[in-house]
Formats: structure tokens, sequence, C-alpha cells
DNA sequence: GAGCACTGC
């Protein structure tokens, strides 16, 4: 039988409150933060007082972030009650399922709950969901939350739902929840230890130093005046810990320390070695995984950098970004919080206390950050057909949802209806039943037809987790690695089931896996869900072919997943790519995909260089053949003409270039057109000196392929003789955009098209020639043109600030929509003369985003 | 020569 709890714990002291809110309401916001015993005693109150005995079945169901969490606390709970886990208490996480019939309160992580309530909307036998630790705002808790009221709203009156947030604005929650009318509101005190916050006394935009100089600073200056004990530091990536720990090495105050790393990456041995008590006081050097995730007893004192790497998407682009940003005010008290745990404790902040005022409240919520499209087509099946309509805690912006249907729609998961709304598809129906963003599941959906649905399911199990490939490895690992794994290969998914299976064959032992690099940890991760997606696959009807797939049958089944990810290499002599939709970006050093032309990349990510630059980087490649793409995608091809003229042979050669979408594939020498007269006719002129030209000889060539390309888009343009009305016309044509901004942009070009004009001319060039944007760091921003409105420059807030430092180049002087691209938040548009842009631009733009973006200190 | 936070179905 279970045993009466004790009642030690400060969340005691508001039980009767809890119960009498939930007595007269179905909804609960309780906020209360670490140490107050929310996370265990909250459910078995619930079910101590009657709550749970409900008609319905009495089942509390709590949610939890992290497996680890819901594991440990239902064991706890178990103990407390005094009974046996997996009977009265269980957890359900991804693999294990640790509940019974006779389970009254259940631990689960977010995903879990979500697809439970796909797949069954009555939620029967629950009379409660406790969220907790709802302050971090993980997309699924968000999602789930939102579906719960709606549930309740719809079929389950009775249901109760308490939502429980250590530091989240609860009375904005409660609101949410339905305002006093329909939601209770309760606190409840902590017992934690209490922390000094000391600031330092230079702004950080003031110290030139690296963050790790500062880091090792505080602490040496800190162990002159007292002992620090075990020290945590916060850093924002690998690179800087490692860093971090170098610099302290050289300081004499760090001697009789242990330093230690922590961070994702690291094997489980030297991630237990950094959280296990040391026989010499230590400093670990850690990133984001000791706020959450890991906790370090005995730690007094904290020094925070401040910074942390944030993932998101940029639905502009249709990219993850992973750059270094400053992280919140409530994320920074989280991490001083670590040094209270077991005494009372100090917390260093490198930044300033006005700095910190100007920091947000509270991270972005992942809804707001990340890629929707796998959300978006849950909740499509759940029957939401307009998303801006969705009871959104906080709207993710109209066009992170416009960019998740687009995807959808091009995988084929939806189809527009008459009313608009996109509506799910039988296709993506079945999509849903894989755990997966949409792009695998069709992947694997398209694997049944070229029968290789088991090797698809091993390489969307391989991109799920961490890379099972360790980056930093010394030569001769890499040389033993190349060994296994070889130079070359149609696929880099492909190079990594090749090293799992060698780990699996060694059934991912550590010394082999350590021979090749391979982290053994992650490998073996992989094993439970290729298992998952091959039963997935059986259920869903797919057959799971026993030949071995050839390898086009693989890789034709990725094109169809990423065919918006077409990309192909530039040159042969660097990585550089350019890719369907106008973007471009550097393949993955460690491609093994080097070889290829085209290519479909599984991964783009824009990251951080550390001179502060950025790089865009392509990654997990699949080489491409084009006659895959106009096999499936046969509408998607398209043709130009690019005629040219070689001035010393004077002949015109033309040749064909076939375009995937946006994306020259190749070209092909044709018989020059019919405009082959004019174009002499007009080279003509220009050898004859009628026409003054500097670079003369690159200019007509350029020049040529464009008359050429007008010729074809307005037919009864005629070249000789050139009067002021067709040079005229021709500008208005570059002007309006109607020839591409990379077909102009060439210098020689604008002086051919300057030495042209009349005076009058030359100044309605300058007024409206395509903008030529250059930023001080050498990037070049996206320039759209619209019909009758300026154009539109897009400006990342990070190239804002670069371009800042040096001033701005830039051509033309007509007025220009300027749409600045501040990471979570919608973007600010200004209308400026952009000459003048710093003098009357940048204010509006600086009232804008300061105090908002805070990222930068706005000058 | 350049480059990578953490979870979760």
């Amino acid at each position: 039988m279970p045993e009466r709890m004790t009642r030690d714990l400060p969340i005691h002291e508001i039980e009767d409150a809890i119960v009498a809110s939930l007595g007269d309401r179905t909804r609960l916001v309780l906020s209360a933060p670490t140490g107050s015993g929310k996370s265990t005693r909250v459910p078995q109150i619930l079910l101590d007082r009657g709550i749970l005995d409900s008609p319905a079945g009495g089942q509390v169901v709590v949610l939890q972030p992290r497996r680890i969490a819901a594991r440990m606390l239902a064991a706890r709970v178990a103990q407390e009650l005094g009974v046996r886990l997996g009977d009265e208490v269980g957890y359900q996480i991804r693999f294990e399922n640790v509940t019974g019939p006779k389970t009254r309160i259940k631990f689960v992580t977010e995903g879990v709950l979500l697809r439970q309530m796909v797949r069954d909307d009555s939620l029967e036998n629950i009379a409660a969901i406790v969220f907790d630790e709802f302050h971090e705002r993980h997309l699924y808790g968000d999602i789930t939350l939102a579906r719960a009221l709606d549930i309740q709203e719809a079929i389950r009156p009775d249901l109760k739902l308490i939502v429980m947030s250590a530091t989240i604005d609860a009375a904005q929650l409660a609101g949410y929840l339905g305002g006093p009318e329909q939601c209770g509101l309760l606190h409840s005190d902590g017992r934690t230890f209490p922390v000094d916050v000391r600031y330092a006394s230079r702004p950080s935009y003031d110290n030139r130093s690296p963050v790790w100089e500062q880091a090792a600073d505080a602490f040496c200056e800190f162990s002159r005046a007292s002992d620090p004990g075990d020290v945590l530091v916060f850093m924002p990536g690998a690179f800087e810990i490692q860093r971090t720990i170098e610099t302290l090495g050289h300081r004499k105050e760090a001697r009789g320390y242990r330093v230690l790393p922590l961070h994702g990456e690291l094997a489980t041995k030297d991630q237990d070695a950094a959280v296990a008590r040391q026989d010499r006081p230590k400093i670990v050097v850690s990133t984001n995984v000791a706020e959450t995730s890991l906790t370090i007893d005995g730690v007094r004192l904290v020094i925070d950098s401040g910074l942390a790497r944030i993932p998101r998407h940029d639905p502009y682009r249709g990219i993850n970004t992973l750059l270094i940003d400053k992280i919140s005010q409530a994320s920074a008290d989280q991490r001083a919080g670590r040094a209270g745990r077991t005494a009372a404790g100090v917390c260093l902040r490198l930044w300033t206390a006005s700095e910190h005022a100007d920091r947000p409240v509270q991270e972005k919520p992942e809804v707001q950050r990340l890629d929707l499209s796998e959300v978006v087509l849950t909740l499509k099946s759940a029957g939401v057909h307009d998303l801006n309509l969705f009871r959104w805690l906080e709207h993710p912006g109209e066009k992170r949802i416009a960019h998740a249907e687009e995807l959808l729609l091009d995988l084929g998961a939806l189809r527009r209806g008459p009313d608009t709304h996109a509506r799910i598809t039988e296709t993506g129906r079945r999509m849903l039943a894989f755990p997966l963003h949409p792009r695998y599941s069709r992947m694997l959906l398209a694997a049944e037809e070229f029968k290789c649905v088991h090797e698809a399911c091993l390489a969307a199990a391989l991109t799920q987790g961490r890379d099972i490939l360790i980056r930093k490895i010394d030569k001769h690992t890499q040389d033993r690695r190349e060994d296994l794994l070889g130079h070359k290969s149609p696929s880099d998914l492909f190079v990594l089931m090749k090293a799992w299976s060698h780990a699996a064959e060694h059934r991912f032992s550590i010394e082999e896996c350590g021979k090749y690099g391979i982290h053994a940890q992650s490998a073996r991760q992989v094993a439970p869900l290729f298992q998952q997606f091959l039963n997935t696959a059986k259920r869903e009807g797919l057959s799971i072919h026993e030949a071995p797939a050839t390898d086009a049958a693989l890789q034709k089944a990725i094109i169809l997943g990423f065919s918006d990810r077409i990309a192909r290499r530039i040159d042969a002599g660097t990585l550089r790519c350019e890719m369907v939709h106008g973007r471009r970006g550097d393949l993955a050093r460690e491609s093994h995909v080097h070889h290829e032309d085209l290519i479909a990349v599984s991964e783009i990510r824009e990251v951080g260089r550390s001179d502060g630059e950025v790089n865009t980087i392509l990654s997990l490649a699949t080489a491409v053949k084009p006659e895959w793409l106009e096999e499936f995608f046969p509408n998607d091809f398209g043709r130009e003409i690019d005629v040219r003229y070689d001035a010393q042979a004077r002949r015109v050669y033309a040749h064909e270039i076939r375009l995937f979408r946006d994306l020259p594939l190749g070209r092909k020498a044709v018989e020059p057109p019919p405009l082959e007269e004019s174009a002499r006719l007009l080279a003509d002129e220009i050898v004859a000196g009628r026409l003054e030209l500097k670079d003369w000889d690159h200019a007509v060539e350029q020049w040529i392929a464009r008359l050429n390309n007008l010729a074809a888009w307005c037919p009864e343009f005629e070249l000789p003789p050139i009067t002021a009305d067709d040079r005229r016309t021709l500008i208005e044509q570059i002007c309006h955009g109607q020839f591409s901004y990379r077909s102009v942009k060439d210098k020689p070009v604008q002086h051919t098209v300057r030495e042209w004009l009349s005076p009058m001319q030359q100044q309605m060039l300058d007024d409206h020639a395509p903008l030529r944007v250059k930023l001080a760091n050498g990037r070049t921003p996206k320039v759209t043109y619209a019909d009758k409105e300026p154009p539109v420059i897009s400006l990342r807030v990070q190239e804002l600030y670069d371009a800042h430092e040096t001033p701005t180049v830039a051509m033309g002087r007509q007025k220009v929509l300027i749409h600045i691209l501040a990471p979570n938040m919608r973007p600010v548009q200004v209308t400026s003369d952009l000459a003048n842009f710093w003098k009357e631009g940048y204010p509006a733009v600086k009232s804008q985003l300061a105090g908002r973006y805070p990222r930068h200190e706005w000058r």
C-alpha cells in the first residue's frame, strides 16, 4: 500500500490552496523555483487529495523536458510512496514504457504526449496533466499545452491542467489560460542558498580581450581575496572552453585546481569526470549542458561569460543558424543559481549591471525560433487548417508558418484546399507515422518505391542525434578512418552508415570506436532509433527488402526529401557552392562527396567563425544526377541561351544553359540564334570606337548575352540602330529587375551602360540602377524588386552591425526599403535613401531595435 | 586556412 508522504517541502505550504483552486477551476498556474519540491509532490498531492478520482479515469501525466528527469522523478516518487516503479508510479519516454494498469502517476517526456494526442484526442484515463519546467518553452511543450486546452474545451471539460514554472511571467501565462475566471494562480517559495551576484565594472564592449581571458582574470582576482571552492565557468562552446582551459593553465592562481571541460560532444567518461568529486578543488568549464541538464554539486563560484550558441531557423532563407548570442536575464539567473545548490555562493558576471538590464527578460521560445514543419504537419492532421488562428501562446510569425507550409506542399504532405488553407494529404498522414522531420519521413516513403527502406531507415536514424563521427581527431585516427571509410562516396550518409555498421559489429566498443574517431555512445543510441523506424515502416505496410539496395536507389530517395537543397560546386578548387533559390554556402570540409558537381544537402547551418564572420556550411551531401532531377521534377527545368562574342576571332558563340529551378546545371554549345547578326553589329559599333568602352572585351561579352536575353523576352526588340529610346528601354528593363541582378552587377557592364548614355540618362541610371550594396565584411545582402515598390534590401542585424564599423558602400540614390532581419522578431522596416542611410535610416532602425535586441551596443 | 549549443517523438 502506498505510504502517506511527509510534508517537509515548501510546496506543502500551499497544498490546501492547490486543492481548493482545482476544486473551483480546471486550470492552474503554479510558479515555484527549484527546491520547492513541486515536481515530486504536486502529483502526489493530486493523488492523495482525490483530485484524480474522476469518472474519466484517474491518471496524472507529468510532462518533463528531459528523459533523465522523467526517469529519476518517477523513481523518487515511487520510493517516497513505497511502491514498485511501474506499478502506481511509472514513466514513459522514447523506447521505454515503465507503466502498468495500476499506474496513477506517470512521468512522460513532451514528445510522448504530443504523439499520443495525435493518435487519440480523448485522452482517456487521464484526469490531469502537469506541465513541469514550462518556462523552458520547448516547442513540443508549447504545442502540447495548446492542444490540451483545445481538447479540454471541446471534449474533456473535466480535464485538469496544471502549468508549473520557475521563472516565467506567471500572470501572462494565467492570462493565456483564460484569466482568473478559468485559471488559478499560486506561488510557492523555493529552498536554495543565497547567491551573491557581482557584475563587471567595465562594459563588455569596452573590453577588447577575449572572453576566456576575462574569465581567467575574474577567477584570479576573486581567488586572491577568498577561497572559491569548486568553480563552474560558462562558455558558449567547445572552442571557447578549450581556450579558457589553456589560459587558466598559465595562471598561478589556478595551480592546485583540476580544470575540466564539459560539453555535449565529450565522451561519457569525460563528462562523468567533470561531474564527479575530485581529490582537489576543480574548475569545470562548461557549455549550457550545466545550466539545466547536468548538475555539479559543491559549486560555490560561477563565472558566467553571458554567452551561448543559440540555434535559430531563418524562414527567409530556409537555413539553420547557430551564432553566439547574449543569454537572457532568466538564463543568467539559472546559471547563477548553480552556485547555490549546497551552500551560499557567488556568481561573477562578465558584463555590467546596466548591460544586464538591457538584456531580454526571457529567451525567445522555440516556437519563434525553430523550423515548424513537423509541428505544422501534426496540427494539420488534428484539423487545424488556419495556423494563424491557432491558439499560440506566442505567435511564431506568419513567415515561419508560411515557410513550413511551403515545404510541406513541396513534399506532397499538404495540398491547397478550396479555402486556400492547405490540407493534409494521404502522403502527409503516412509521413506523420514516423517520428521525424517531414523531409526524412518523405525520404522513407520514397524508399519504398526504390526498394531501399532498410537502408533509408538507418540513414534517417544516423541524422537524428549527435554526429557519430568526432570532428576533432588526430592525424593517426584520421588515417585509420580513411582506410575504413574510404576517401570518396556518393553520399555522406553512406559514410555514416559504413562507420556505424563497423561500430555495431564491434558492439560499440569504446576502444574499437576510438580507433576511428567514432563516438561510441552516439553510435549506440542510433540502434534503437533504427529499429523504431523499421518497425514503423513495417506497420505502415512498407516492405523491408532483404536484398541490399543499390547506391543509386538510396540517393534517389534522399533527393525526394531534399529537392529544395540542390547545390552545385562553383569550382573544383574551393568548396564554394551555389544552391537553388539563389543561396550560397561552403561544402563541409569533412564531406566525402567533394568530387561531385551536383549534390543535395541534408543540413545547412550558418556558423560563426572565430574572426566574427559567418560561414554557411552544407553538410551531409549526396551526389545527384541531373537526369534524376528531370525524372522527378520535370516541370522545374528551364533553359537560357548565353551568347558571347569573341573579339579576336570576331565570332559569336552561343551556349545553352540548363537550369534546375534557378540553378545552372551545365552548358552546351548550340548554333548561334538569329540574334547573331545584331550582336555582331553591336560588336562592330564598339570595335569601331563609336561606342567608347573601357574593358570592352569583357563588357561586350556580357552585354551581348544580356541583349540576347532581352530579345527572348521581347521579340519585337530590334538592336540596330540603337536609338536613344532603345537605350532608355534597355536601362528601364535593367532598372526594373527584368534582367537578373547578377547579370548586370559586374563593373564593366555598369561602365558600358554609362558610356552609352546622355548625362541625363546617366543620372537616371544612378537613380535607378539595380542596387549594388557591399558591406564592410565583404558580403552582399539580398536585394529584391517588386512592381511599383521600392527595392527591398534584406540585412541581418549582425551584418548591419558589422557594416557600421566601416561605411557601407552603396550605389544608387533612390529610396529603398531596408528590411532588418533581427533574430527573434518580425523584420524591422525602414524606408531610406541608401547613400544617407547612416544619417537618416539608421536612427529609425536603432530606435526600433534598441532594447528589444540588445545583442549589440547600439551606438 | 576557415567551423558546430542543448533537447525531444
